[in-house]
DNA sequence: GTGAAAGCGCTAACAC
DNA sequence: GTGTTAGCGCTTTCAC
């Protein structure tokens, strides 16, 4: 392996020289900046990590925590979302490490503890998530990706998932609904749930409310404060299906989970029910998926490489500066139209 | 920050001793062991991985290289891949960074050069991949996730999607089929494509030849070799759509690409297909997406969780031991027959 | 069984 | 502008 010192020997100068080459050239004269890059060049030099790390205390790697579900729980677009944040990171120049663990908690610990990353990304953040305290108390420059009830203090980035709502209902408003049902991703069960499940299905309510729109919300778990009329399980396609036939009245109807946006086109085929004649649909969906998958509804798209750089960007700018004000950022993105929600009259 | 010193001078022992309880305890005596296991805790001790990186040259990391593809290409499994992966690798005590870069094989050397890991694993491996040259001429331990057309002397681990073309012909052959229509994933342009894609097409034909089934594959791509009728877009459904209007009189479908099966129901609807009556499907498709997808056809599971443990336990085995030969491992899964392939007369 | 000491490769005062 | 040098925290050889 080629060190710092093969260099300078090879340059004939000191690897002090080398050092400041490689971190700060302006420091150094022309002349010997060129005989060291040649001399890096000619021996295949790179500097080593490990050494770096240790003499700075800087590891350059950020950390991203997504819990380990099985695989029929994890999010379809949790791919995008790791290579979103890794590209951006890189070109920041950072790497990412993936700490996904069972034990979200524990793995926070060890990161701040090992040192290994400069600062933490947590991703699915759950209203009362555990992780949240473990990071204030870890020390570790951390930034929430996701909305918890407290967020201790901590950096938050996320999608705008009350004004996503608030889009989508007054989408529906506008064209003279007065009923619309709501099926949103299950909100987990005892230890608190997805939050921005909880923060698009609130917003909704709130909105319908102030429109004068009956809002029909299938409960989706047993911790629900909002009162339901069915109880509904997990598979998103039989959730989507019940929250239909609960409803038979109701010819509106407001998507925000990415399973079952997935799974409508065979359920309503199942049901024989043509969109938009005989239900008006439309999602919030993230724009990876909706490209994709040829999703004809009316959409809020949800921006993820936008979230997740805004993520990358809030994290580098709190390990850069420890003291800077904890700041929250929403993305939100415009309602696109495409004509899945019919007009009615009364 | 506590290291080993501040564990040493607590318990009233040298720095070695300390060192030793920690990779070594059998080497120490129980009594020093107890002393110094309770400073550690009293302490809140845990080691310096950078520290212990250079000291070793060793970082106890695992790279993962996955191709830096906008959202709309990106395979909808990898999150479950990265996962899984990192779960894995936990276990066994490593760390993955995540190398997603636009530039592949500017990445490999990269990771080669900085030794910021012990070994890699690429993913999404193409026919002819230009990333297995640099991963052979860096050095580094490497393992294939895929099965380029030459693995240069390197570990690989895959789906055996071979065998899982077969056991899908012959299930329509056995059922009286003698006309199917194949639909894979697009094996990509210029650059050589997506090797897993060829490889099931080819095993299929093979196949379809021995039993004496015709075999329609439409064309995907410019570069194919095999001939078909119709040029194909890259929409998934769009795709599926021109594929089933190509061949109005085949009644059996083969599909190999998540997207395109995603997309099939919303395309038979569109069609006014019904399933078994009008066409028999059968699919190749990850247990992942299928358990959550509610995907009602005849497959062959993908087992991503067997191919991401192999994947890092091949690794591992590697890194371990640089001489051992190269191996190739093949993940296969019984047909699971859910009625979709109905059974024709002649 | 235990400890002293020499690195691992790099950075960053500090002196010149 | 350049070089000397003292670490960063850990591992490991070699005496004792």
């Amino acid at each position: 392996m080629v060190t710092i010192t093969d260099v300078a020997r090879e340059a004939g100068v000191s690897k002090t020289t080398v050092s400041y080459v490689i971190s700060r050239p302006s420091r150094v004269s022309a002349e010997s900046r060129d005989k060291v890059r040649r001399a890096m060049r000619k021996l295949g030099y790179t500097v080593n990590h490990a050494a770096r790390a240790l003499s700075t205390a800087r590891s350059m790697t950020l950390g991203v925590l997504a819990p380990a579900e099985d695989e029929a729980s994890m999010s379809i677009t949790r791919g995008a979302y790791l290579c979103a944040l890794s590209n951006f990171a890189r070109l920041k120049g950072y790497d990412l490490l993936l700490l996904s663990d069972p034990d979200g908690v524990r793995a926070v610990r060890d990161a701040a503890d090992a040192r290994k990353v400069d600062g933490l990304i947590i991703m699915d953040i759950r209203r009362d998530d555990p992780r949240v305290r473990a990071a204030v108390e870890g020390g570790l420059p951390t930034v929430l990706l996701g909305i918890p009830a407290d967020s201790m203090g901590l950096d938050e980035v996320d999608t705008d998932f009350e004004r996503a709502a608030v889009q989508l209902v007054r989408h529906f408003a506008e064209r003279g609904h007065r009923d619309i049902v709501l099926l949103h991703s299950p909100e987990g069960t005892v230890d608190g749930g997805a939050n921005f499940a909880v923060r698009f299905r609130r917003s909704a309510v709130a909105e319908a409310e102030r429109l004068g729109v009956t809002m029909r919300v299938p409960v989706c778990d047993a911790d629900r404060e909002t009162g339901g009329t069915a109880a509904l399980p997990g598979d998103p396609g039989e959730r989507l299906r019940r929250a239909l036939e609960a409803f038979p009245e109701v010819a509106g109807l407001i998507i925000d989970d990415d399973n079952a946006i997935l799974a409508a086109p065979q359920v309503f085929l199942e049901l024989g029910v043509r969109v938009p004649e005989d239900m008006s649909v439309a999602v919030a969906v993230p724009n990876a998926l909706r490209a994709r998958m040829r999703i004809p509804y009316t959409a809020v798209d949800i921006d993820l490489q936008s979230v997740a750089e805004e993520t990358v960007d809030t994290l580098i700018r709190r390990i850069d500066d420890a003291s800077r004000p904890a700041m929250t950022r929403l993305i939100s993105q415009p309602l696109s139209d495409r004509g899945s929600v019919a007009t009615v009259s009364h």
